[in-house]
DNA sequence: AATGAATGAGCATTCATTCAT
DNA sequence: TATGAATGAATGCTCATTCAT
């Protein structure tokens, strides 16, 4: 049913929509239901009916966000790319999808750090699914460390730099008098790959020691 | 009166380490004041009477870390440090912080994408106060540039990479299986100098015309 | 709707009724929500949600009292009583309310000399409403007055005249043994009428140079 | 003690005229008792140290207005005025009084109509020692009636019409455009004055069935 | 006489959710 | 599907008062 073409102006996709520019801006834990009902154009009854409580929009915030994710994993994967390639495929379709649906990323970064107990469980879970593409994708980058420690530090490093413009937006704004605009974000998937990519070759001759043989 | 070492026994002081343990778990609005009141053991009306409400004990917490934020800085214009140094000297002494006052840092981190209009006015006030800090800090590493778009892009990027960890450590727990330890943040700190050193001096060759002459 | 006869078992009623007779007993400051509640057998929370909070229900109450007023001096105004005996059906009418309607009537005028910030704009709303009727209403007394201090004593007076009995009523009941009836009620009526008449008399006879000729 | 000259600087003296201003204008219930220690610059304990509680301050402003009232019907007596100079002079003392004391005046007033129990008996007995004196006073205008019914029509009515300014003073500086001064206050003496004391004769000649013989 | 910390009860309001229609 | 009334718990906060100092 998630997948299926839906019309935005369906009430669900509505509240879909509103919830998460909702949480964006406020946090999941500060927007009520009614919130959420009253910029949805919907009875407040219909957020329980559809999603069975104000958790259950967020979980689909949340796995639309990682639906996308695994996407760009995949194709990557099927396009058999090579490292360098890959990382920048990477961080650019992950600024594409940040440009599109930013609301629903910033949603699920953001509420990320938090663990409240009604979502424990869930975000177990999509952990558990997104494990194996974490792993594979520092492989494919030459990248995969017998220490796991590193594999630790570098995978949430490389996440939390591509997201970083937003995380600090609200700060970005207020601090710097810039338009962000198609082009920025072009500027911006440049600099972060840059970034990243060189950083990362730092990395792996540093701590030559530690990074292990894949075949 | 706010950076007198105060005996961590005195209900303030008790109040403040309660709201931000509690923050930093499930953030801010998810918190109710009669649970920090229950975590600190103090009465519920003490946490009006000494921060004004919860949004006060919040702001405390924020205007704490920032003034370590602000020690560092200090800090490093005072040693004189030059380019390479004063950036391994900034992400050591910031991951310090972090690991001896974590869950203020993660508060402050994670509580900065929302935009809850009681903390706007407040918000802004803290930027102002650090977007010289941050100005400076460029310029130092010689990576101040005409182009605004670049250091909107560098500077959010810089913290947001330092604080990673922080941000996505539930996650990191339930797929890696790690002990994180002293020695642990040591690898940390060690990796993400040489990620940003590396990454910034990559780009420092790749966006020559972008950046601008300091003397 | 407000005018729409309604059933005295709705919710919506029974709150009104209910925080009616408190606020004529304690005053509207003194009286809890869960109070009203309770006495009206609603759950609290249907006092925020038919009327927007506790003020709503004090200011639905005035409202009903003032239209009570309203469609007096219509009343009066339509029939085009001469002087004496629009004075006498003004006050007759008006006893008529009081004795029907006594803790609407008793809220609206006890609760009109304070002053608290949440009834202001409601309270010069109410005012302005009804300085026409007012100013009408000593014209037609042909006691409409150049002076306008005059005016601003006399009506005042009279409104006041009119309701000392509800004003003072727990004195009263104190002070002197008497029953309180029907025919109590035209005897009020008779003699504040009788007061009022003779009085303004007196006023028009003493006062000749401060009142205004008018057709 | 009450009655010693105090000094207005003391403390004690503060917090009765801080408490009065703000009943006066928000009425006693809507007033918290660190509002008063505020205004009067006095610690919070200071009230109940003084006055036994919040209660204990309304009690005291209540006693302070009915001394001078009190005080008002001495003076009458002992000049063995006749009908009608009694009246006045009762009338201008009155005002005069309110003049001078509006607050506590006020206070005194528009608190009568209110049953809150920590006052109940604490008015009984105020309303106790002024029987006598409204009595006395109802007799001296030869008003005194068989009838009780018309003794507790026009005494309070009598005492409504005098302070019907005080009542409505915020409605009427909405709705007329006045400047209140001693001058206003003057005209509005002889005013209500006149329409009492010839209201009062229209029920005497009205009312000859009931009323009875005095000596 | 005066303070400020502390208490526990109470405040109005809002919450997510349910349910009959 | 959709509504709006209704619920009971929980929200942040303020209350008058007390008490050790």
């Amino acid at each position: 049913m998630r997948n299926v073409a839906q019309n935005p102006k369906e009430p669900r996709e509505r509240i879909l929509e509103a919830g998460a520019l909702l949480f964006a801006k406020k946090g999941y834990a500060a927007v009520s239901v009614r919130e959420i009902a009253e910029a949805a154009n919907v009875n407040v009854a219909m957020i329980s009916y559809y999603f069975a409580g104000k958790a259950g929009v967020l979980k689909e915030i949340i796995l639309r966000y990682f639906d996308d994710v695994q996407a760009i994993f995949d194709k990557i994967w099927s396009r058999k790319l090579r490292s360098e390639e890959a990382l920048k495929t990477f961080v650019n379709e992950l600024v594409d999808v940040m440009k599109n649906k930013t609301i629903f990323c910033k949603v699920a970064i953001t509420e990320m750090p938090f663990n409240l107990p009604e979502f424990s469980e869930f975000k177990a879970e999509v952990a558990r699914r997104h494990v194996e593409y974490i792993r594979q994708g520092l492989q494919l980058l030459k990248l995969f460390v017998e220490d796991e420690r590193l594999n630790s530090i570098i995978a949430p490093a490389a996440i939390s730099l591509i997201f970083s413009h937003f995380l600090f937006l609200p700060f970005i704004e207020k601090v710097w008098n810039i338009e962000i605009n198609d082009e920025y974000y072009d500027l911006y998937a440049k600099t972060i790959s840059t970034l990243l990519f060189d950083g990362l070759n730092g990395i792996k001759s540093s701590f030559k020691n530690l990074i292990g043989d894949v075949k």
